[in-house]
DNA sequence: ATATTATTTTAGCTTTATCTAAATAATATT
DNA sequence: AATATTATTTAGATAAAGCTAAAATAATAT
């Protein structure tokens, strides 16, 4: 005899509240554990009066708790739903990249909308149909559906020493703008790297990619780029 | 040189407008052109009241012409856009057939999500990799980019006297029910049939399908599904 | 021609998600 | 410690999409 186990999440979000309550969990996993009505707002791109509305209602459904004045902290519950979100977003994203052939600079806009769509069995074909993927098109985990991710340690490539080696594996930055700058200059998820100079004026960096083609970057980008040190 | 030609539709509809717009559209492709408050109203399962509120509103975007209390016409404009989310709810349902393996009577609200989603790369995408289909899972055609529509044409069942034959094309009910019931009987799209007896009484009838198998149905069940006579 | 019934619209209320402006709490500076 | 500044919340508005109840209009039946 066997049990399965179930995930079974009694709250119901609007779009509008999983949108915040992605971005709450999202800040709240860039180091640390309370997050303020300012930094949702500036997340978000509405004014902070929104915010505390928002946040009350979030508290009400028991995914955040909620000090007035003192900022908000992700539940357990909050974390399995928003884990699950995320998890919707990037199985799309992986689709329109690799059945869809769009460029990984295309993807957030549609896969921000297409995450909403409430259908278990949707995002559990879609899964299966993808070959379950493990990461998105930015190198970015993909939660499995109990919510466990399997993180790969990845440093910023501006953090590494000279001579230092390893393996393009994600961006923290998926912006297009980013993105495509990263395709012009040949820089990819995969690709592997060797720190050859760093210049301690700047911080600028000098890489080889491949063992080919040799490549300047600023300090900036490369805290944009992550890597797995080998 | 060469010129090519766009279709632009500067119009912006919210979900519910859209919702409300295509179901005026199929109402007025049931024989009458001006459509009535209450025909919306049970279609759309909202009240009158509500209804009338959101005429003023599709009037106002001239995606419909609305006489107050006479009914309302679907414009030029209104058509285009109509056929443009048909379009998309038909080629998600191929999707979801094709390539995630739903059944055909699981596809229709996820259908009904999906087609709100804005992308026209997305949906251009979609077309592209379903390998343009013309026909949806329920047989019903898919408008092109610019709305043309390959009609076949296509008969009740109900509707054709004994020994005649042809192929089933298309149900016009797609209600999970009534196609859950198809499946178990046997009649498919694409099966051939002929009619074999029509009950004078109550108009039932006995159909041979694909030269195997006999099936008797009733006139009502008969009115529903769609057949290419041959 | 008028009265009755059915249909449709309007008025006014609710919820969600946003905003601006005003109030209040927390923090920083003298 | 008092005051100034910044962060956050509250109050009050608006727009979308629904509702109920009441009023208006059209259709029909007498
Ligand atoms: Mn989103
Ligand atoms: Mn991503
Ligand atoms: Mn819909
Ligand atoms: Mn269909």
């Amino acid at each position: 005899m066997c049990f399965q186990s179930y995930i079974v999440i009694m709250i119901r979000l609007t779009s509008a509240e999983e949108n915040y309550l992605k971005a709450v969990y999202h800040l709240s996993q860039e180091g640390k554990t309370t997050v303020s009505t300012n930094d949702i707002s500036s997340e978000m791109k509405t004014k902070p009066a929104s915010v505390s509305d928002m946040l009350r209602k979030l508290a009400e459904k028991e995914v955040i708790d909620y000090r007035k004045y003192y900022g908000v902290n992700v539940t357990e519950n909050g974390k399995k739903y928003a884990l699950q979100i995320i998890r919707k977003h990037r199985l799309w994203e992986v689709f329109l990249v690799e059945k869809l052939r769009f460029a990984w600079d295309e993807v957030h806009e549609v896969a921000e909308e297409l995450e909403h769509i409430k259908s278990p069995i949707l995002i559990q074909r879609l899964d299966e149909y993808l070959g379950h993927p493990k990461f998105d098109p930015h190198g970015d985990p993909i939660p499995d559906e109990y919510g466990d991710v399997k993180a790969r340690p990845r440093l910023p490539l501006n953090e590494l020493a000279i001579n230092d080696g390893g393996q393009i594996v994600a961006v923290k930055d998926s912006s297009a703008a980013f993105l495509r700058y990263l395709d012009k200059v040949g820089a990819y998820i995969g690709a592997r790297i060797k720190v050859l100079d760093k210049v301690e004026f700047d911080g600028s960096l000098e890489i080889l990619v491949d063992n080919k083609k040799t490549l300047f970057m600023s300090k900036d980008v490369a805290a944009n780029i992550l890597v797995l040190q080998q």
